[in-house]
DNA sequence: GTCTTTGCAAACCTTTTGCAGCTAT
DNA sequence: ATAGCTGCAAAAGGTTTGCAAAGAC
C-alpha cells in the first residue's frame, strides 16, 4: 500500500527534490521538515519551507520514506523505509535506530490480532533516557 | 517515571477533572482531547476546551493516562495505562487495543539496543485496515 | 506550449498560555 | 483568605494550501 503513485501523476526533474530525499537518506538524525529545510537553506537560498514539506509528503506516499512519529511536537522521517525499531529519548527526542528484526510480519498473526483486522506493519518504539541525557541527569545538570 | 506529583502541587477537587478522566477511562475510543471535550459540553456547557488539554496533561504526568500517539494531527489517548500493543486503522484512525504482553519490559534487554540508553518503556502499534474500512474497499465505497 | 514544481504568504488546526474571576479548602 | 481551577480569547507552532511565476520536457 502507499506505494501507487496518482493515476495522471507523472513528475519532472527536480534538483530540490533529489536534495531533500538524498539528505534524509544520508542522516541517521531521523529529521523534521524544519531541520531538512535549515541544513538545504544555505545551498538553496530560494528553498521555502512549503517545498519541503510537499515534497516529503511526496516521499511517503511513494514509500520513499517513512515516519517514525511526532515527536515534541513535530514528525520526524527515516529514509531507512525497510521496517526496524526505534529509541526515541523522552527528554531530548533524539531518535536512535534499533537493531532487530521485530518489526517484520512475525508476531502480527499470534492470534492476539482480531481477525477482522488486516495488518499492513508495525512499529515498534522504545523510550527512555539517551546517554547524554542520562549523565546530565546524574550530575545534575539538566541540559534539556 | 512521570509518577512523581510536582513538589508543591496539591490538588483540590474538581467535578470537571473527574468526569474527564471518568471520560477517558469509560470508554475503549482512544479519544482525543477534542472528543473528550464534545461529550462533555452536553453535560457541562460552560466547559471549556482548554480545561480539558489542562487536565489531560496534567493526568498524563501523573501517569493517569496514557499517550497512544498522533494520529492524524490528534494526540489520542488511553485511560488503560498498562502498557499494550495497539492497532491503528490507517485510513480511518481507529485505534483497537490489542491483547498481549508484548510491550512488558521483556525483549528490551536482548543486546540489540546500546547500552548507553536506557530503556523505560515501549510502544508497539499494528497499522493497516479496521474491519469497516477493508469492507468499503471491497465494495468500493470509499468511506473515508 | 503544457504540465509540474516552487516561493510566498495566508490559512488551518491542534495545543498552549495569560489573566481575571471562580471554587474548594 | 489562600491556593488551585476554569473560561475565554489570544498566541504559538507545525503543516497545508492558493496562486502566480519559474522550470522541466
Amino acid at each position: 500500500m502507499t506505494r501507487t503513485a496518482l493515476p495522471g501523476r507523472k513528475k519532472k526533474h527536480s534538483k530540490k527534490r533529489d536534495e531533500i530525499l538524498d539528505l534524509i537518506r544520508s542522516t541517521s538524525s531521523h529529521p523534521s521538515a524544519r531541520w531538512v529545510y535549515e541544513q538545504l537553506k544555505p545551498l538553496f537560498p530560494r528553498l521555502s519551507l512549503g517545498t519541503v514539506y510537499r515534497n516529503i509528503r511526496t516521499f511517503r506516499e511513494d514509500g520513499d520514506l517513512i515516519s517514525v512519529g511526532v515527536v515534541q511536537g513535530e514528525e520526524r522521517f527515516d529514509g531507512r523505509v525497510q521496517p526496524h525499531p526505534h529509541f526515541i529519548c523522552s527528554r531530548c527526542g533524539k531518535i536512535v535506530d534499533i537493531e532487530g528484526s521485530m518489526d517484520k510480519t512475525q508476531g502480527m498473526s499470534e492470534g492476539f490480532i482480531p481477525p477482522d483486522l488486516y495488518v499492513d506493519h508495525r512499529k515498534t518504539v522504545f523510550y527512555g533516557l539517551c546517554g547524554d541525557c542520562r549523565e546530565a541527569d546524574e550530575k545534575g545538570t539538566t541540559t534539556v
